[in-house]
RNA sequence: GGGGGUGUAGCUCAGUUGGUUAGAGCGAUCGCCUGUCACGCGAUAGGUCGAGGGUUCGAGUCCCUUCACUCCCGCCA
């Protein structure tokens, strides 16, 4: 391609080239004035080119004093490089250009936060000025690799049969799951659209409509509090969903198109190409989430039952077990040699986090077994050895207690699993450990409400026969539900959806739905479900988190071209904005009050 | 809604126990410099120390209030 603006872009031009005259356009990126002679770095999406000007040309006065980040037009003559001046950094680094003649195309203000530049910078001046912060090479890169890794999943959907549609974002506002975006209606006066939380029910409709495999990279509104893995307001995930399929046929696809993803876009291995399957009450055990990072060795076991032994005094942890609570561990291997201080800073440290603290001994050896530590003379050498048989651990390991009730328990021995490992240094960052966290429950009770609620998706299908579910203890129906965990990130989420109106009215039921609250809150899709549906499932990773993990970041702003800050305001567009009386009246809306 | 961190020049930061006129690097402006690629050298400008209040002879520094950004908890089927 070549116009009156380039013949060639800023990476494109070598040795081959010496003698061409061209024409450049692009961003000042650097200058290097050495007086009687000026080096201008010019910069453009794809690379940089060294060009260069002496006193003798007309226009050197000018260039000289020109502002970086000014766009200009360059023409002039590619020279070759002596051998001593070759710069390998650049894939132009063999060539310069002899400026002849200049044009500016854009002049530049003095700039708020230098591009040329790898600090860091405050996240509201990069926000405010996105377009300049963009232009920064680590985040450019990282836009683009979200470019390609979003073309590169269209064309394997595409491959694998999957038809990509789009779905409404203005809806209707459903009653389970997160806050909703509302958008008053004109048309309607007192009445609001909901923008989508995610196309769940347009999916499911779509397979009622008999198209067989969906997806989309679609969209998704949710109205929460913002985290550094989670943008508010909204995000994007490739929605997919398949008739007449079983769970294993999700898995096979969804693991298929998430390996070929990260071979593709990283050099990091994979922990094991065929995820590994973790039920929900396994991975609430052995790490007491059901978002574990595989990475990490570490594993959690339950001793509970030793605080029953009578040769066992460590009275509080008694007192706890037998009010209620229950005891877990994690051993750490070898570890009899550390400082006093690497204890007692994770002990601090579950102090911090709100915990009463974590107890911990270390197995030691002379002529019997016993335990050094704080707490370690409460312990028998027969209750050591039924410890060890309990936990794997040996002679020279340590051993990390919680004791607690069952939730709070889980959480703080599931943050110390993490921290403990980080002190440790022993997870490997070089590797993505996939896994499916699978079978879990369809209800749960809430803590406060003490209310029967569904645990994840109103829509899974309950696992067993329909005929054979113990509808009475709903705390025991686990449903086709799963998630996909990489790395201690939860990308995704799916189930095999319940197709049955009259077991989701039954399912709804337990939750306190009525039959008439389902009707009209699900209008759309039980209606649907009683024409003729097909049994169906899907599942829906998060894009922007597979983009993080990809482009190794912690942050999903920085993947994110137009994020919004925690406040969930967009500081470069002003949004959220006032809006005239005039707008409010059409829309039938009255402000409470106003500042 | 709650907890932690940060806030000093356009940008990134330093600023000791409360003590003279608040500093550095980058950037900007001006001057010198013909082979740099984070070019080099010299000079100049640039500050409501986030804001408000208090303690004190004296506050960037201590106390209170408040605002902004960020991380976390709650929340996110």
């Amino acid at each position: 391609m070549s116009n009156k603006y380039r013949t060639h872009n800023c990476s494109e031009l070598r040795k081959e080239n010496v003698g061409n005259n061209v024409v450049l356009s692009g961003w000042v990126n650097k200058k290097r004035d050495h007086g009687n002679l000026l080096f201008i770095d010019l910069r453009d999406n794809y690379g940089v080119t060294q060009c260069i000007i002496d006193k003798e040309n007309l226009n050197f006065s000018q260039l000289e004093k020109i502002q970086l980040e000014t766009v200009i037009r360059i023409e002039g003559k590619v020279v070759n490089r002596s051998s001593d001046t070759i710069n390998k950094e650049i894939q132009t680094g063999e060539i310069e250009i002899g400026i002849k003649e200049f044009k500016v195309l854009g002049s530049c203000k003095e700039l708020p936060l230098p591009v040329f530049s790898d600090q860091e910078y405050a996240e509201d001046i990069r926000l405010k000025y996105r377009f300049l912060d963009l232009r920064r090479k680590k985040i450019h890169e990282n836009i683009i690799l979200r470019s390609k890794v979003i073309s590169f999943i269209r064309s394997e959907m595409n491959k694998y049969g999957f038809l990509e549609f789009q779905t409404p974002i203005l809806t209707s506002s459903s009653p389970e799951g997160a806050r909703d975006f509302l958008v008053p209606s004109r048309l309607n006066p007192g009445k609001f659209y909901a923008l989508p939380q995610a196309p769940q029910q347009f999916k499911q409709l779509i397979m009622v409509s008999g198209f067989d495999k969906y997806f989309q990279i679609a969209p998704c509104f949710r109205d929460e509090d913002a985290r550094a893995d989670r943008s508010p307001g909204e995000f994007y995930q490739l929605d997919l969903e398949m008739s007449f399929v079983e769970q294993e046929d999700v898995f096979k696809v969804v693991e298929k198109l998430l390996v070929n993803t990260f071979k593709k876009f990283s050099n990091k291995k994979l922990l094991s190409d065929k995820f590994p399957r973790i039920t929900y009450k396994d991975a609430m055990l052995k790490y007491g989430t059901d978002k574990p990072d595989l990475r990490n060795p570490l594993i959690i076991k339950d001793i509970t039952e030793i605080f029953s032994r009578e040769d066992v005094t460590f009275e509080i942890f008694k007192k706890l077990v037998k009010s209620g609570s229950i005891v877990r561990c994690i051993v750490t291997k070898n570890t009899k040699d550390k400082p006093r201080s690497f204890f007692d800073n994770i002990d601090k440290w579950a102090k911090e986090q709100g915990a009463s603290g974590l107890a911990y001994f270390t197995i030691e050896k002379e002529k019997e077994i016993s335990a050094k530590g704080p707490v370690g003379k409460f312990f028998s050498k027969e209750a050591l050895e039924e410890i060890l048989k309990l936990t794997g651990a040996e002679v020279g390991d340590s051993i990390f207690l919680a004791c607690s009730k069952q939730k709070e328990l889980e959480k703080i021995i599931s943050i110390s699993r993490d921290k403990i490992a980080k002190d440790l240094d022993l997870i490997n960052n070089e590797i993505f450990a996939f896994c499916w966290i699978i079978d879990y429950p369809m209800f749960e009770r809430n803590d406060t409400s003490n209310k029967i609620e569904f645990s994840h998706n109103p829509f899974s299908m309950p696992q067993g026969e329909i005929d054979k579910i113990n509808f009475d203890k709903p705390l025991d129906i686990l449903a086709y539900q799963y998630d996909i965990v990489c790395n201690g990130v939860e990308l995704s989420s799916g189930a095999i959806r319940n197709h049955i109106p009259e077991l989701m009215y039954k399912l709804f039921s337990i939750a306190g739905y009525s039959k008439q609250d389902v009707d009209q809150k699900f209008s759309g899709m039980i209606n649907a479900l009683s024409y003729g549906a097909p049994p169906h499932g899907g599942i829906a990773p998060g894009i922007d988190r597979i983009v993080m993990l990809l482009a190794n970041e912690k942050n999903i702003r920085e993947v994110t071209m137009f994020p919004m800050n925690q406040n969930a305001q967009d500081l470069m567009m002003n949004a959220p904005s006032d809006v005239t009386d005039k707008q409010l009246k059409e829309l039938n809306i009255s402000l409470k009050s106003k500042k």
